[in-house]
DNA sequence: TCCATATGGTTAGCATAATAACTATATGTC
DNA sequence: GACATATAGTTATTATGCTAACCATATGGA
């Protein structure tokens, strides 16, 4: 995750645009603007949840298995589409929080013999709530 | 690049962060959307760019050459000090546009031997010419 | 029933990011 | 002048993302 430090000036936006009437500079600049604050805050929140041991997709698929409020587990294609992901690197984030501990194959498994329902364990609840709270506090401080 | 696709709800924030009396559920949600929305972007952009055989920070690289006003070429640490990347990642984001040709050392080297000064080559600039205006298109038409 | 097609998940290979550790050159102080 | 320190850039290793291709299982129509 990264972006521009140095923004271009609206008059360099403008000059480069000139030839394009439908793009109005100030606009851009503040699109600019929102992508650096956007990619410092993941920065940032990326660096917290490291220091906890997880990356930023490991926490968000045990949030999507903890949000849900009817069920206790979901299936990993179900997870990848919340998260918007591809199939494989859920594949492996999954792969990567059983080693861990934190989540670990449903009691009940469907009657689909394709699908791999997935809970959390007793440690990634625990590890989910000691992480969560910091979480909401870094996006609640963030300026965008 | 990427970000969750199914936000949690405004109650859902409420509830985990009921304890934590400084966190404005409303806000967090605000900072949540604007995060989705910006990395929906980036992924455009990137898409767009390797659509002209470009990764982002390869494009952006070249930008930082081209902007300078008064300058025809930049030092590899001047470069990662305005895209706010790190060292070893431009090393080879510029050793991937020399093999492109799109990049070269340029005429005068400083006096210092360490430092490489790079300025882009006649199809460097072509090329950056042909993006550029596909790219602020890109950016004028998010919602940010 | 059987075969084509769709779906769930994994593996293989590639690109890009980071940190740590390295080489080479400059600089500044004794 | 010589050695300690700083700076420019590269290499090694690791993590995470992607697409393409691959198995295994389900499903649906002839």
């Amino acid at each position: 995750m990264f972006f521009l430090k140095d923004l271009p000036s609206e008059a360099m936006i403008r000059g480069v645009t000139a030839d394009l009437p439908d793009v109005s500079p100030g606009h851009v600049l503040s699109v600019l603007s929102h992508l650096r604050a956007a990619s410092v805050l993941m920065r940032d929140i990326e660096a917290y949840l490291r220091g906890h041991g997880l990356s930023q997709t490991q926490f968000l698929a045990m949030m999507m298995i903890m949000r849900e409020p009817e069920r206790t587990s979901l299936s990993a294609v179900e997870i990848a589409a919340r998260l918007d992901i591809s199939k494989p690197v859920l594949s492996k984030v999954l792969a990567s929080l059983t080693d861990k501990g934190l989540i670990a194959p449903a009691a009940s498994q469907p009657a689909d013999r394709r699908q791999k329902q997935l809970s959390l364990t007793p440690a990634g609840k625990q590890r989910f709530a000691q992480v969560l709270p910091g979480y909401f506090q870094l996006l609640h401080a963030a300026n965008l």
